[in-house]
RNA sequence: GGCGGCAUAGCCAAGUGGUAAGGCAACGGCCUGCAAAGCCGAUAUUCACCGGUUCGAAUCCGGUUGCCGCCUCCA
């Protein structure tokens, strides 16, 4: 059973084969280092760690770069904004970056190399695109000729004729064509710079990915990732560079993933209505964040509501509960049930529940993998439920071994791997320095609901809850004693 | 103007030829002092609309309508 991916390049789904057996080698588009990530970051960067994740449970030793864009115009714009060095601008927010990564349990890239580390590497590709004819130099800028490259458009989907034709773009008349597009820039003022053959400068935005992914992952590698709009111009630019100097195939799956929208709204600075990683990750719990995210296709353009994220709570928070039921049940912590195997490699018959494999090999669909593992969980619940009035427990062994596979499961989705206890005691950190509640308030209230009951005074008893409902907290009644959770 | 995508229940959403997953919400039942949680049950004769192919279509083909993205920095 092979994987099947969607190749951009071709347009549909192909059976995934390496360049060579058993390894992929696998490059994806990171941020450029200017300002803080947003939640379409976290979508790009949620995706590919799954698929990261997925191709190496499947038995493939995966070789995953991402790069940070460390010199581009923005950051230079945003340091002499605030009367600091590029460095520091990209400093911090490469810092920040690996925060929310790690706020979003992301498994770290094989490399994340930096543009500024390669230049010597891009010179060597614009010197060979000008030996080879396909660059041209003007005043110390090196420009790609789309012309000198056939193949220009095959990515996009565009004709270069059609292109200029309706084209929006302003026209440089140093360019021979509107679409050539810059390898080196000469420096101005103020701006970072090194030494080269065409004078002092620095390497154009797509030339870098070139570079880095030649020098890390060889000049034909399996899978290019990033999100969809950088299909055009980036990677369709990127094709023509590698290729052209290389004279070989750069990549053989291209693989996008779609936007998100807030609100119905695409995201944007000038509407306002960005929102930073940092921002939801303070209201909402990381994975119930990349529930979200993996709800949908990942082609699919996703729409960011806050009903939205409250229902992925609400799943994060039955997944969980079902784990700690299950704790219970075993009377013993989940860790212990399976042992501890991140990304080990999985296969049919690791797997009872459903069809995941299935599910994942048919172009990663997490939105159906996600559906199994609801499914599992409700299965589990219900053999708790049989088992809750005999002490013979029946469906032991079937619990263990579901179990278990909601935390692979969960392992390749990079949810549902921490101890229930620790999530709902984080969850409900979060929910009282939030609403701004007195755990310790509460838990008295839940000693005088108790004496209560004892005393078989329900008024005074639903009274107290009532109470406590009305700031969201609601009260659960179990075996072991009343517990609280924030709605 | 060019290129591409999408339209499935109240909402989100999977499903690309064999008779509609899953989640949220709402409803009925079990459980509970009552709740909550959990479980069970009923919920789309039907997949924007029209036509075609087929024994059979949400799925393929043609057309219509509506929404969206890219073509400029962008995940």
């Amino acid at each position: 059973m092979a994987i099947r991916i969607y190749n951009s390049l071709s347009r549909q789904k192909e059976d995934f084969e390496p360049m060579e057996s058993g390894k992929v080698r696998m490059y994806v588009c990171g941020p450029t280092v200017y300002d803080s990530c947003h939640i379409g970051h976290a979508r790009s960067v949620v995706v590919f760690d799954v698929i990261y994740r997925y191709l190496a449970a499947r038995g493939y030793n995966v070789f995953y770069v991402r790069n940070f864009t460390d010199v581009d115009d923005k950051i230079i714009a945003r340091a002499n904004e605030s009367g600091v060095s590029c460095d520091d601008i990209s400093e911090r927010y490469i810092q920040e970056f690996h925060e929310d990564m790690e706020s979003l349990n992301m498994v770290r890239p094989t490399m994340e190399p930096r543009a500024t580390e390669h230049i010597e590497q891009i010179i060597g590709i614009v010197s060979i695109l000008i030996d080879k004819g396909f660059a041209y130099t003007v005043d110390g800028d090196v420009y790609f000729s789309v012309e000198k490259y056939e193949n220009y458009g095959k990515l996009s989907g565009r004709k270069l004729e059609d292109m200029v034709a309706g084209s929006r773009v302003e026209i440089d008349p140093r360019k021979k064509n509107p679409y050539d597009f810059v390898l080196w820039k000469a420096s101005k003022p103020d701006e970072p710079l090194w030494e080269s053959p065409w004078g002092k400068g620095r390497p154009g935005w797509h030339i870098e990915c070139s570079a880095m992914s030649a020098e890390y992952l060889g000049q034909s590698f399996d899978i290019h990732g990033g999100g969809k709009d950088l299909i055009f111009p980036h990677h369709e630019n990127e094709i023509a560079q590698s290729e052209a100097a290389f004279g070989k195939t750069f990549v053989k799956y291209w693989v996008h993933n779609g936007f998100i929208n807030i609100d119905q709204e695409k995201m944007s600075k000038s509407l306002g209505n960005f929102l930073t990683i940092k921002e939801i990750v303070n209201t909402w719990h990381p994975e119930a964040l990349r529930l979200f995210l993996l709800s949908n296709h990942y082609r699919s353009p996703l729409d960011y509501t806050d009903q939205a994220m409250h229902e992925a709570t609400t799943g994060m928070d039955r997944i969980y509960g079902l784990m700690a039921r299950v704790e219970q049940y075993l009377e013993k912590p989940i860790p212990e049930i399976t042992g501890k195997d991140d990304l080990q490699v999985i296969s049919d018959k690791t797997l009872t529940s459903g069809n995941f494999l299935e599910a994942m090999d048919d172009d990663f669909n997490t939105a159906k993998a996600i559906a199994i593992l609801f499914e599992t969980v409700r299965k589990i619940n219900r053999w708790i439920d049989e088992d809750d009035d005999s002490k013979t427990r029946l469906h032991r062994d079937s619990v263990i071994e579901e179990a278990a596979d909601i935390l692979r499961i969960g392992n390749i989705l990079g949810i549902a791997n921490l101890p229930p206890n620790v999530y709902f005691d984080r969850k409900q950190e979060r929910m009282t320095t939030l609403y701004n509640i007195d755990p310790s308030w509460v838990e008295k209230k839940i000693t005088q609901r108790k004496q209560a009951r004892q005393n078989k005074d329900f008024a005074a008893a639903d009274q107290i809850r009532d109470e406590l409902l009305a700031l969201d907290i609601i009260l659960e009644d179990r075996a072991g004693g009343t517990t609280w959770k924030m709605k």
